[in-house]
DNA sequence: TCTTACATTATAATGTTTATAATTAGTGTA
DNA sequence: TACACTAATTATAAACATTATAATGTAAGA
């Protein structure tokens, strides 16, 4: 499952002209397999080994070039320092409050409300839904 | 209005025992008078006038006892530096599954959601819905 | 293999946020 | 109202994450 996911990402490089080099490679590889939302930093860290020489603005460069083409997200909390995550499938709806047409939306991030939501009310939280509304670019352009 | 909402964060300062001095005053009335959400730095320019010596560390200090107290909410989006907002009264529902208990559940910003899910999907956003469910304190106590 | 454009490295710079120590000023009490 | 105590402010420096720069190295197609 790591394999098809590092291998899918790869894929998703090269058909957006990305290089592939040794650091992108075990960056992305480090991504996929750590269950936890890593910083730039950590990532540095945990790569100290295998590439003694790479230089932290590799990290950040790189983790920007896969945010660009969508492979990693940006999670901003609010501590000092970001954390990265791969995207996953989960996903939400949004739907045409004109024609009914449901379409799905990726957003990789409510856990922090979950979170949020268990501190101030004490409940155990399982789940939540989300919906969007609003109005699809067709039933936009049918409206002129 | 303004001025009710701003009386009440000065009557929410008195009982937390948070001392009311004229930089706190200044901040927090051009927290509620603003309309967008501002980052400490523009708070710091903006008040610069009336406080020529106001140093930054003031505003930070005091937008984290306003955050401790619960009166304002720090958002991290991408950026750089953080912004920073009065809580609203808008919520959402905390739902028990076991006894259908419902809880509001204050959290001010779905906003980036809507703004992202715009971008994604060329829909024109007009509202969103959020539920999370959960098993509530009582219930949780009486499976032991 | 060769070439070229892109990636990496090392370093310095930027910008936000926090820590420190000395001064100042709220607030409860006499 | 004046006093005393404690917290808040100021000015400064430091810490920290992130980005920019220029030189060097390397992936990938011809």
């Amino acid at each position: 499952m790591a394999e098809e996911k590092l291998h899918g990402a790869i894929e998703a490089m090269k058909s957006s002209g990305v290089r592939i080099t040794p650091q992108r490679h075990a960056i992305l590889e480090h991504l996929i397999q750590s269950m936890a939302h890593p910083t730039a930093d950590e990532i540095y860290k945990s790569l100290e080994g295998k590439f003694p020489n790479m230089s932290v603005a590799t990290v950040y460069n790189n983790l920007r070039v896969f945010k660009e083409i969508g492979l990693v997200k940006e999670l901003t909390y609010g501590d000092s320092s970001s954390r990265f995550d791969c995207v996953t499938t989960d996903h939400y709806h949004i739907i045409c409050d004109e024609c009914g047409k449901i379409v799905d939306f990726h957003y990789p991030g409510l856990d922090e409300v979950e979170t949020l939501a268990e501190q101030v009310t004490g409940f155990k939280v399982g789940d939540h839904r989300m919906e969007i509304y609003g109005s699809c670019p067709e039933c936009q352009k049918n409206k002129h």
